[in-house]
DNA sequence: CGAACTATTGAACTAGGTCAAACCCAGTGG
DNA sequence: CCACTGGGTTTGACCTAGTTCAATAGTTCG
């Protein structure tokens, strides 16, 4: 319905150019600290229902499914970048999390999405039917326990990002999300990283203004600690004194 | 281990005096605008468990388990109340959450725990193996299903946690919280919540300091919105005038 | 080239934090 | 029964990290 109006459905055939470095499973926002993902099985696992999947391309800001929606699907992104939001009556937002590719889109849903998905950039994903997700789960426990352990890591997350949010300084902040990103890029992200997202994105997730968020990157770019230049899609930044950023981002405990 | 060096075990015969309102299942942290969770189907499922379970009385201030901990047990709570914790190394801290009685702790863990959980007072509680559990959730797709949608509760209450704490002001959170233990409180709490938590758990608790704490609630007493007391397990807040509470609150949608 | 964005920088302001003192009990011991 | 002690709570005075407002500088697209 509301969905399907914004996309290009390519059909199941209409594979992107772009070929994600992992198409395996691996849990949104999932932090460094938290033991590796599983991975090999599940993509097996859901592969049985590749068959009724279908590939979509979404172009930049749009919206992807509205908190609130009923769940009938969930995505896995080929290529692109999705932000999870959370909005608020008066305007104010909170990014929840950004999700790259090979990362699954709304499977922690109930009956309704109670987040919003939107692109940061073109996108390209693949829907399964929600409904098949659970089917193919109540089937086989291998599945079941898998999403039980996927939950259990975005929740982690999610406690992770509690305290960031209630408990760090804009630079500790902004310095754990500088490494986080890193991170997550696909292999040999050695010190680049490419932030799709705008400044306001960055500041939404991170609970400051986009003023902050400039004015801290200023900071950091002066003091030699990252070097900043623009990607193809996006911004880059590069991390060229990885000591003092990980210092500023101080983990609790580990 | 660690953990039963702490207790008094009672032995599963060991029933405490006090019976708490529900037993049933409910997802720690549900705000008030989730739909209501599932309840007695899985409190019949979890009882297939309860040969196997203990009954544990933990007095004030003691520690349950510890982030890190092999999560070895997960516990429902019988009467009493447990804060959620996430330390840092240079002890600023998070209280991710508070749990009263009829809710479950620890089972929202990966192979260890990623929380640690402390008594806010003196507390009993029931513990199951978590081995147990995952076991039952194998066999049956509907407990499997239930616990699914357990995680998903919870994920839903941190992402509204994490706006909260990202962009709300002081006073939004406190009346959210004081709205939300409303809720939450056994029936007929009409008007009335009991605050086992200290000002400083309150203020981990919603990003803020304990002073801050004290002068929003002087203001709303000064205000004529709350009134405060003290009752037998804690402090007491009544509501006086629950729609410039709400407004306060200010929720985001909805 | 100009419109419309987004990013950057500056200056002034404030919500909350910090520090420190006063209060208010619940125990405890004389 | 009452003073004493030790913990949390309140209150006050002051301060700062980060916001707000506003102006400038790139970038992208038509």
């Amino acid at each position: 319905m509301y969905v399907s109006s914004q996309f290009t459905d390519q059909g199941q055939n209409g594979r992107p150019g772009t070929s994600p470095a992992t198409l395996g499973w691996s849990p949104a926002g999932l932090s460094r600290s938290t033991p590796p993902a599983p991975r090999r099985d599940e993509a097996l696992a859901l592969a049985a229902l590749d068959g009724a999947a279908t590939t979509l391309c979404v172009e930049k800001d749009r919206t992807i499914f509205v908190e609130g929606d009923r769940a009938e699907f969930c995505y896995r992104i080929l290529g692109g970048t999705v932000r999870m939001v959370k909005q608020m009556a008066d305007g104010r937002r909170h990014v929840t999390g950004f999700l790259l590719a090979g990362e699954l889109v709304g499977l922690d849903a109930m009956d309704r999405h109670d987040l919003t998905a939107e692109t940061v950039m073109s996108t390209t994903l693949t829907r399964y039917k929600r409904a098949a997700v659970e089917a193919l789960a109540d089937r086989d426990p291998i599945v079941a326990r898998r999403l039980r352990l996927l939950a259990a890591g975005e929740l982690r997350a999610a406690h992770e990002r509690m305290v960031l949010l209630g408990r760090r300084t804009a630079s500790e902040r902004l310095a754990h999300f500088l490494l986080e990103m890193e991170a997550r890029a696909p292999r040999g992200g050695c010190g680049r990283v490419v932030l799709p997202m705008g400044r306001a994105d960055i500041a939404d997730h991170l609970g400051l203004t986009p003023e902050t968020v400039c004015r801290l990157l200023t900071c950091l770019r002066h003091e030699g600690t990252i070097g900043t230049g623009r990607a193809v899609d996006g911004a880059e930044v590069t991390i060229l004194d990885p000591r003092a950023l990980a210092a500023l981002a101080s983990d609790p405990r580990h």
